[in-house]
DNA sequence: TGTCCCGGCGCG
DNA sequence: AAAGCGCGCCGGGACA
């Protein structure tokens, strides 16, 4: 009757009905037990709002399903700090605990963070893990009795059940618990025989296997995510709400001077009838072609770039690029996190631990970590983003935190200086690069845009004040001192985008259209750079073979990822594994650094000490609130912290900056 | 009505 | 033939 493919113990049911015995048997049980499984049946999806109506445990050779009225009688259990709670997807079903008041001390092993560390290209669904690495398979609750959807909610399909075979119900209840404990023994020994690289082997943290990364560093940050997510934050919709209408109306604004334009009802978000204006009937030449999907069918592409390079021969260009713009503000930000926030205004994102093969978290629903830019909203949303009366929002992020790895990663010292001396890195590389004087670049960058609008003799005072000998230069090189600064603002964006991309892989062809230049001179540049730092150039090299060799890239604190395609007979397959090798070190070990400095904030106690609450992380960033009275202290306290988030220095030092005010928008 | 894929685009 | 990493969400359109 379990519909497994497997056999198992019968389930036990209490409720709150049940004989004062069995009660007592079944808190007897959970308390001498040191592991449990437990998962929550409940009347829905919505983190802040929805509770349990049963929830399961699993636990040795025993299991069980409970009526959520019995939650209370198992207090003392929950208190125990020194329990370890298995789950899959633990973050949500404490959300759910705590909705009634119930808080799990102890530790929160989610199978499907373990199973994330050592598959990362699988799915990590609790039906997929068990299926995969158990061979478990059993009838899903929502075929045996019915979908949850808009029609019938989760309570509705659980009353259903109750009313229709309450036998079943109880069994199937408890399979959930029943595979998480069985998937969590299995993951936990292959974690303890993955051994893996990591800069802490012989210091603390001291990793050495992957479950010394989950016990030590994935495990408690479940717990720090948990809590902001739990603690939200505020939304100023009525902002929001006095936007909307005019957001609504620029748009449709827009799309009557569309229609007027074309002549006919064109409907400015549907890419086909796009294509088929611009080159069935304007018959313009594509620069470029989608990627066809499955189909395979490549179509020509009508992306930002094309509009761009037309705004100037075709109209229409320019207001799709408007209503592109406007609409998805109002789609996506406006009327997107109005709908998600909580009745007292507070929004409440998920922070994905299991889904970026990096090592990166996600956020989910509503994804706070691409809020737009203030440069590119007109809005303001960043703005939105506020705290209550006698607050203050600290804002702190990490400078070019990929760019100081990748120095400490290849052990460049040339690199590590011009961070250590506290220039601009691009303005350094490019000094550097091309043997210009720093203040020469830092200057040209300044000043090149308004060389040409400004008085010789004062372009020449301003300059020789920021960079003294710098006009002598520029006439030594036989050039006048405007074009010399526009040489150096280019080398400097050269720089720029060659750091950036060679982290990435990029290659010569990519980067020479992006900076203007035939394929040939961007070979230079890059041959350039990579004289220029040979460090560097070997560490690209090393992270290349490492991953042949071993199969994996490693990040600063041991984490992995499997790269097989590093081997594939297939060029693109390789190329693109080779890239992977590069940047999933730098990207993953910049995941790391913020990792644990928000692990040490947690630990540190902020909230204890300043009723300062962690709201977001944005990669490189992290944003707090706290009453107004703390915010300088707390901005103290937390770059400290982002600092120094391992316990020894590395070669270069990380660089965070703290800025405050009463919106997310003001403290950047 | 619901589900999936796609192109496009927001962020780091 | 084409070749930049990592995400999530929107609306359109195809299909069941």
């Amino acid at each position: 009757m379990t519909g497994w493919n497997i056999d198992l113990p019968g389930t036990m049911y209490l409720s709150g009905d049940s004989p004062e015995n069995e009660k007592q048997w079944m808190v007897n049980a959970l308390a001498g037990a040191q592991h449990i499984a437990i998962d929550t049946e409940t009347t829905g999806l919505i983190k802040w709002k929805d509770i349990p109506l049963y929830w399961s445990v699993a636990w040795d050779n025993y299991r069980a399903t409970l009526r959520a009225d019995t939650l209370y009688y198992f207090t003392n259990v929950f208190a125990d700090p020194e329990k370890d709670w298995i789950l899959a997807n633990a973050k949500y079903d404490m959300h759910i605990l705590a909705n009634v008041g119930i808080s799990l001390l102890g530790r929160w092993n989610c199978v499907q963070v373990m199973h994330s560390l050592l598959y990362e290209d699988k799915p990590h669904k609790l039906k997929y893990i068990c299926q995969e690495i158990l061979g478990w398979t059993w009838a899903d609750f929502q075929d045996t009795f019915g979908k949850i959807g808009k029609k019938q909610s989760a309570e509705d399909v659980i009353r259903k059940a109750e009313y229709s075979d309450m036998q079943l119900l109880i069994e199937y209840a408890a399979n959930d618990a029943w595979g998480t404990k069985g998937s969590f023994w299995e993951l936990k020994k292959q974690l303890e025989s993955a051994y893996t690289y990591s800069l802490f082997q012989n210091i603390p943290p001291y990793i050495d296997t992957l479950w010394d990364f989950f016990s030590k560093v994935e495990r408690p940050y479940t717990k720090v995510l948990w809590k902001m997510e739990r603690r939200g934050i505020l939304i100023d919709v009525p902002h929001l709400e006095r936007s909307e209408p005019t957001a609504r109306k620029e748009i449709i604004a827009v799309e009557k001077e569309i229609t007027k334009l074309a002549g006919y009802n064109i409907n400015p978000r549907s890419t086909p009838q796009l294509q088929k204006y611009f080159f069935d009937e304007q018959e313009m030449t594509p620069l470029k072609m989608t990627k066809g999907g499955k189909s395979g069918v490549r179509k020509p592409s009508v992306d930002e770039k094309f509009l761009e390079y037309h705004k100037n021969d075709s109209p229409m260009a320019g207001l799709l690029m408007t209503h592109r713009e406007l609409s998805k503000l109002h789609g996506t930000y406006i009327i997107g996190l109005r709908d998600l926030c909580d009745p007292s205004g507070r929004v409440h994102t998920s922070f994905n631990q299991d889904v970026a093969r990096t090592g990166r978290l996600s956020s989910s629903e509503p994804n706070l970590q691409n809020i737009p830019r203030p440069e590119n909203d007109k809005w303001n949303l960043r703005g939105a983003f506020i705290t209550m009366p006698g607050w203050g929002m600290v804002a702190c992020d990490y400078s070019q935190l990929e760019m100081r790895l990748l120095a400490v990663a290849a052990a460049e010292q040339d690199m590590a200086d011009v961070f250590n001396r506290g220039w601009d890195i691009h303005c350094g590389n490019a000094s550097l690069m091309y043997n210009v004087p720093y203040e020469d670049v830092t200057t040209g960058k300044k000043l090149a845009k308004d060389a040409d609008s400004m008085d010789g003799v004062e372009l020449i005072g301003v300059a020789e004040e920021k960079s003294p000998g710098i006009s002598q230069r520029a006439q030594a090189s036989g050039s006048s001192l405007a074009a010399y600064l526009r040489l150096c603002s280019s080398h400097r964006s050269d720089a720029k985008n060659i750091g950036f991309g060679l982290n990435y892989g990029m290659g010569p062809k990519k980067l020479a259209n992006d900076l203007g230049c035939t394929k040939q001179e961007a070979i230079q540049k890059i041959d350039t750079y990579k004289a220029t730092y040979p460090a560097v150039t070997n560490f690209f090299k090393e992270a290349v073979e490492e991953a042949r060799e071993t199969g994996y890239s490693f990040t600063i604190l041991g984490r992995r990822r499997n790269l097989p395609q590093i081997l594939s007979n297939n060029r693109s397959d390789r190329a693109a594994g080779e890239r992977l090798a590069v940047n999933t070190q730098i990207q993953g070990s910049a995941a790391d650094v913020t990792r644990m400095a928000q692990l040490n904030i947690d630990a540190l106690g902020l909230d204890r000490m300043y009723n300062c609450h962690m709201l977001l992380q944005i990669h490189d960033e992290l944003v707090f609130e706290c009453p107004q009275e703390c915010v300088e202290d707390v901005k103290l306290e937390v770059e400290e912290m982002m600092q120094h988030p391992f316990c020894k220095d590395l070669l270069v030092p990380l660089d965070a900056e703290a800025g405050s005010g009463v919106s997310w928008g003001e403290a950047k």
